[in-house]
DNA sequence: ATCTGCTATTGAGAATTGTCAAGATTGTGT
DNA sequence: ACACAATCTTGACAATTCTCAATAGCAGAT
């Protein structure tokens, strides 16, 4: 499953030149060129190329209310190469700033190096250790015996502990778009899972979902 | 507990200043110019600052076997600015890859957006905290308890301290455009807010809304 | 002084979540 | 093809928490 990334780009030209070339490398991309799509395809992503000047708008100002949407990877594509403006642009929550005229090789060296983290090998989260190209769970290396949907689901909080996944979004993620239980079924799973890994405290967030405690 | 940078550089006095500086920005800083030494200290460094030419040796080469000690971001300090370089040091694992000479605001801008976990983006406004992803709101650094709606109406202030939302405004922001209870129901929750978090201090504007004081 | 809008408090009802057990589905071995 | 086991889904019910409207009293504006 190729990462998928979004680029959010008023020139179509350059737009087109970097979708060739990424999707050339094996990536599946979106495109926006229109600000108020941006909120829906965002949290397909896996990670976004951001054109901080979109026609009269500075997009870094929006980035903070996408972020919150989805916190994924976010690389700045720019013309201002005042340092003022980097630190503005990282500080504002993105992972890395681009200047243009870039070189094809190098933004996608970024790409990868910002995308590694999340086709890591193990993810760990206290004593708790997860293999995915295995499909392995550990804690304190003892193996644990979960269900595929069990390891789908722990996976995904690990990833990220302390985000709040909805149960939409968990069904979404963990079950796929296609398939739609009733949210009674991700209830069941978070119990069994607390079950069988009492030492972990996934909370509840009431009227929004659950969280895997830090 | 501050975050630990290891430095690994050749250049006596460029690190000097490097860690006085980043001393003084809170970071405690471990040096380190002896390349045997450095696998002992990546183990307790949260962030590594390597200089790529270590006196003779080219230090990506040794990069995969220190970050297979410690899976942590690295940020490659280094006078080639041939791309290619830039590539091969972040397809070595580097996270970030910095050209001297170096503006040192950046360079802080780049550790923080590297040592900021991906779903740590915060809105601070002043002792108050959100972490919008995780839905946890902090009064110096103290957690507080809210509830769902609690939460989005304080988040919708701290985006935009000062500003004055008027009761039909934050009935459509909070509560949704479909859902119209009585305003009363406003109230009643700025009120708990007031209650909750008896430090900040949310005006009433007569006539029109509600404010959250600079 | 009067009126309008704000504060404060409460309890009923609504909504959400925890828990369990039964039924449906899938996979496995014979 | 069959039986058996493992897993997933679903609905029912209980327990909990939250929301919101109604109320009364208060304060600022004119």
């Amino acid at each position: 499953m190729s990462p998928i990334l979004l680029i959010v780009e008023d020139d179509i030209d350059l737009a087109n030149g970097l979708i060739t070339f990424l999707q050339s490398q094996g990536y599946a991309c979106k495109f926006c060129n229109y600000l108020d799509k941006v909120g829906g395809l965002w949290k397909k992503a896996d990670l976004v190329i951001l054109d901080r000047q979109f026609y009269d708008i500075d997009t870094i100002n929006l980035l903070p209310d996408w972020l919150a949407i989805k916190a994924i990877p976010v690389l700045i594509l720019t013309a201002k190469v005042d340092i003022n403006e980097r630190v503005a642009g990282l500080d504002a929550g993105a992972r890395d700033y681009i200047t243009k005229p870039f070189s094809y090789n190098e933004l996608l060296a970024r790409i990868r190096a910002n995308l590694r983290p999340f086709n890591q090998l193990e993810w760990c989260y206290q004593s708790l250790k997860l293999l995915p190209t295995q499909r392995k769970a550990f804690w304190n290396d003892i193996p644990l015996v979960l269900t595929k949907t069990e390891f789908d689901l722990l996976a995904l909080f690990v990833r990220a502990p302390g985000r709040v996944y909805t149960r939409d979004e968990l069904l979404n993620e963990v079950w796929g778009y296609q398939y739609y239980p009733t949210t009674r079924t991700v209830d069941t799973h978070i119990l069994q899972l607390r079950k069988k890994i009492p030492e972990i405290t996934i909370e509840s967030v009431r009227g929004v979902g659950y969280r895997l405690c830090m």
